[in-house]
RNA sequence: GCCCCUGUAGCUCAGUCCGGACAGAGCAGAUGACUUCUAAUCAUCAGGUCGCAGGUUCGAAUCCUGCCGGGGGCGCCA
């Protein structure tokens, strides 16, 4: 929360607590004055339900409580205060002065896109956001999207909010599915039919004929899949600081240390020739094998090896967390359980499960398994609708909807996206400043401009969102809920081509020191737009 | 059988964690608006028993209980 913003927050909870005093209430001891940006304007801009909380423990009528109040803020007015009401059972309105807004405006043209809604709640906490980490077999697919589209946008809103964000990708280069996929490159090289349950996908046959002959297929197939996720992530701008291995866990000898801890813990036992983890005496509902009767570790064990590793990067008091998908759901109480036995603190891991993306082609769905050759890549998505699309389109919803996806639909509805609606309100604001330096106005510092004269429904609207950006981005980052910036984006262009279509900024009969405001306006404008947008990850074209 | 997500306007969804004021957008539909900065836009209208039934509360889309529908997952695949 910038200085500003806590500070209008603070001197209007602080004028309702003198009220309240000056009321003569007892109030409890852990009292806070709440306050709100009603759901509707004329409500006002702030609203507080101060009376109705404290009205029935106090005996008092809430709406003859809220008016005394009322009466007492309307004599002892804090700054920027134009109004204040009593509205409904008993809520206290507060309506602030245009003065108020035109300080908003000032603050983002001076914070500039680097430092508007920029914050400091994370204290440059570290915070390791692992996301996608698909499995080394195959490209990413659309699915995939989703997820990395969403870790980004979580770790560029923690990064924002102060935080030291780390991005990494695990590679499950071990186990069975490597063995799979190293045994059916293999085979089709050598015009064998793959082996039951391998891999069929035309991708695999592409990729072995590309195979020397002379390659070790695990580790050729490794960096061909690597070289593909890297590739395709990095075209929609998802760049990794660590990509972790499995098997360097295995080499390193991490896993066993992690083995011997969860022995020493107490938390091992053997049972029908396995090695079990008892993870039911934690978060789990059962117990887990670690490692098969075949000797072979399972998934879980060296992911806890993973964990352990993650969490002493991150430090003492760092935060892991992950993103996993829904089908991936079960295996969340595992590894909390495996971590709490390991005495590690239970709120330092994180995983945010986001629900898959149920695609369709053509209206008839389409499955997302990588064996059925059938499968959509992410290239194929950024191809058609473009990286920023692509992203924004990803965001466009809470990861705890189950979005479906048509293909068909998303090539030929591309100039429909919101996305392109952001970023024409961003680039018309753009276009207007290039047409005032082009019609050769002299741009006033901001100081020496008097926004007093911005009064317009349309202006003052702006201003409004633009006032709730930090908030936005404060919520969006700490409830790991990009979405809430996508759909502030969508309300705030929505402002901002409304007074492209009602206020002219230059031209004839615009006078020059409107223009001048009007030009300090849609900077500030701007600004919004493109911190909104960067938080996405997606870009601010200044021309389309 | 158990676990996770979900059910809000014709369609796609915000809002639910942290209860408030007549439930908000977009798309689709109807009707209007370009001699000045991009009509990829804007304005107006129309459209909803917030899955159902109880409960808590001054107040419930939001909290609790039960039921119904949709998606996903369920010991040694990842």
């Amino acid at each position: 929360m910038s200085q500003f913003m806590a500070d209008i927050r603070v001197s209007l909870a602080d004028a309702l607590h003198a009220a309240l005093i000056a009321a003569g209430l007892d109030l409890p001891g852990d009292f806070q004055v709440g306050l709100e940006r009603p759901a509707r304007r004329e409500h006002g801009d702030w609203s507080s339900n101060a009376a109705l909380a404290i009205a029935k423990g106090a005996g008092r009528n809430p709406r003859e409580l809220a008016g005394e109040l009322s009466a007492w803020l309307e004599e002892n007015q804090p700054e920027h205060v134009a109004e204040v009401s009593v509205a409904g059972p008993g809520f206290i309105n507060f309506r602030l002065a245009p003065s108020w807004l035109h300080s908003v405006a000032k603050e983002a043209v001076a914070a500039g896109v680097e430092g508007y809604g920029r914050q400091n709640i994370g204290q440059g906490r570290t915070v390791i956001v692992e996301f996608v980490s698909a499995n080394p077999t195959g490209p990413v697919h659309a699915g995939h999207g989703r997820g990395a589209a969403y870790g980004d946008a979580v770790a560029r809103l923690l990064e924002r909010c102060g935080y030291n964000v780390q991005r990494e990708f695990y590679i499950n280069d071990r186990g069975t599915q490597m063995d799979l996929y190293a045994a059916s490159l293999a085979a089709i090289r050598e015009g064998q039919p793959v082996p039951e349950d391998g891999y069929n996908g035309q991708y695999i046959v592409d990729w072995a004929a590309g195979m020397p002959s002379d390659a070790d297929p695990r580790r050729w197939g490794r960096q061909r899949a690597l070289a593909n996720q890297r590739e395709v992530l990095g075209s929609m701008a998802v760049a990794f600081d660590t990509w972790s291995s499995e098997q360097a866990l295995v080499d390193s000898g991490a896993i066993d240390d992690a083995l011997a801890a969860l022995d020493a813990a107490g938390a091992t036992y053997e049972s029908e020739g396995a090695m079990w983890l008892r993870s039911s005496d934690h978060s789990d509902d059962k117990d887990r094998v670690l490692i098969k009767s075949d000797g072979e570790y399972t998934y879980l064990l060296p992911d806890i090896a993973y964990h352990r590793d993650k969490l002493e990067r991150a430090g003492s008091q760092g935060l892991l967390i992950n993103v996993w998908g829904a089908d991936h759901h079960g295996y969340v109480a595992r590894i909390k359980a495996a971590m709490a036995a390991l005495g590690c603190d239970p709120t330092s891991l994180e995983v945010a499960v986001t629900q898959l993306v149920r695609l369709e082609r053509d209206g008839e769905e389409v499955r997302l398994s990588k064996r059925t050759g059938d499968l959509i890549e992410l290239r194929e998505v950024i191809d058609e609708v473009g990286a920023d699309a692509a992203r924004f389109t990803y965001l466009l919803q809470s990861m705890d909807t189950t979005p479906t996806f048509d293909l068909a639909k998303a090539a030929a509805q591309v100039m429909e996206n919101p996305v392109f609606y952001v970023q024409m309100a961003h680039a018309r604001v753009c276009s207007i400043a290039a047409r005032a330096r082009a019609d050769g106005v002299v741009r006033l510092s901001v100081d020496q401009v008097d926004l007093g004269v911005l009064v317009h429904e349309r202006e003052l609207e702006i201003l409004r969102q633009l006032a709730t950006l930090d908030e936005v981005i404060t919520a969006a980052a700490e409830e790991r809920a990009p979405h809430r910036v996508t759909a502030w984006l969508r309300e705030f262009a929505a402002a901002v081509h409304s007074f492209y279509h009602d206020c002219y900024v230059v031209g004839s009969g615009i006078p020059p020191e409107l223009t001048q405001a009007r030009l300090v306006l849609i900077d500030a404008a701007r600004v919004g737009l493109a911190v909104g947008l960067s938080t996405l990850g997606v870009s601010a074209p200044e021309a389309m």
